[in-house]
DNA sequence: CGGTTGATTGAGTTCGGTCAAATAAAGTGG
DNA sequence: CCACTTTATTTGACCGAACTCAATCAACCG
């Protein structure tokens, strides 16, 4: 499989040989993070995250101790990118499922950026998009738990599918319930009633930590998933 | 008062006397749209937006009919940066209040953008702001409506503070409840409710279109809001 | 001064939350 | 390979925040 990160920054547009040879360099440094362990916390600003494998998840704590996930990075994307101020409690970043991740310099990604136009670009249209993911999930959040959760599948489907680790209908999801209703902002026994629906419906098979959609259009409608604002070709070609 | 968008640009870091004036001819076609009215729809893509005065709000109608707001745009706001398939009923933009606006030619901005390295890492800055701004609605939404609509209404004292459209506890709001509620993802009926709440506890005062916070760290406090993921001067400041 | 829009209140309902317990599954050490 | 612990899923009963429907009240406006 091609390098991730390279694989979905061509969805924007296509990258020199040497702007995809100086991506490659900033991932030689893997490192491996076990389930429920965190990769970054708030104190380190000096680095950004790429998720190589695994699936992780951007989340905060709220003070009675719940969790938000706000967004899930699997392989291929690139974790604090902002820089906040020193002094904040920023997001984290922890591994939902075991993950390999590589540490990038931000000082090396600030370079590569200056000096090869197309990355320049490429890295503009990552953060845009991920502005569109993230008030997507906005939008989502006003939906009834169901569709909701409907929506979630179906966007980590083509999420996947960019970066070759799904197929047409399935892929391997290997997080717990408990993860996803903190991504979805439900309690842990409401989401497992939610999947309980989806699955009498025939609109998911979870089993084995493979989730297979039998019918992605029906899906698709159910969520009222319009695959438009991840402006990926994969997803406009669907 | 100097040009909203530089002014916010700079809190990132400053710009040259040439990328200043570079940005100040982006604007020079206003155009006014009255409250209620969309300043974008999603045919067209070839211009972006900027907000010069009044509040609008970026959203989609949902299937039932609701509208869901994903985000406030006030006076220095670049609306629209992210270029969607066009195939794509994409997020909307609609004037909330009374407002002024200038299009700018997509291709004019990226003109300034390649030209201008400063420019290039002002936009940067911008959207990961924009996403870290995202994010934190959507942690947001996570929390008890009253803490909600408090944390709302501290972020828009610090975004209008940072284009001097605030002083130190009020700005002026001329939105309605329902505008609110669509924000919050509430209904009408109930932000009703949670305003008369936060009116009770004095945590707020809201009459004649000015908000007033009596007691800003306390407001802050109740509803567990950090300014640091804003990554503004204004906000580190305070 | 009627007419339209926005704010407020009341009553009844529902979706999703909490608490608590019962299974089921997955490790772990002997 | 089996007892034992730990973690994840599932179920039941009850509760509460927020929703809907519907009506009233207040403001604004030509």
């Amino acid at each position: 499989m091609s390098h991730p990160l390279i694989r979905k920054l061509e969805h924007s547009a296509a990258l020199s040989q040497a702007e995809r040879s100086a991506l490659e360099t900033l991932t030689l440094n893997r490192r491996s993070v076990s389930a429920r362990h965190d990769i970054a916390v708030y104190d380190n600003t000096d680095r950004v995250y790429l998720v190589t494998s695994g699936i992780a998840g951007r989340y905060r704590t709220l003070r009675q101790g719940s969790r938000r996930i706000v967004s899930f990075a699997v392989p291929g994307d690139l974790c604090r990118m902002h820089t906040c101020g020193p002094s904040t409690r920023d997001m984290r970043l922890g591994a939902l499922t075991h993950c390999s991740v590589a540490d990038i310099p931000r000082a090396r990604l600030a370079e590569l950026i200056e000096t090869h136009p197309g990355i320049a670009r490429a890295m503009r249209w990552l953060a845009l998009m991920e502005l569109s993911r993230a008030r997507e999930w906005l939008v989502n959040d006003s939906r009834p738990a169901d569709r909701r959760l409907a929506h979630h599948f179906r966007e980590l489907l083509v999420c996947l599918q960019v970066v070759g680790l799904a197929d047409e209908n399935s892929f391997e999801l290997a997080i717990s319930q408990a993860d996803l209703a903190d991504a979805m902002g439900i309690s842990q026994v409401h989401i497992n009633r939610v999947l309980q629906g989806l699955r009498a419906d025939d609109l998911i098979v979870w089993s084995k930590s493979a989730l297979t959609i039998p019918d992605v259009e029906r899906l698709q409608a159910f969520a009222g998933f319009d695959p438009g604002y991840l402006d990926l070709r994969a997803a406009r070609a669907a």
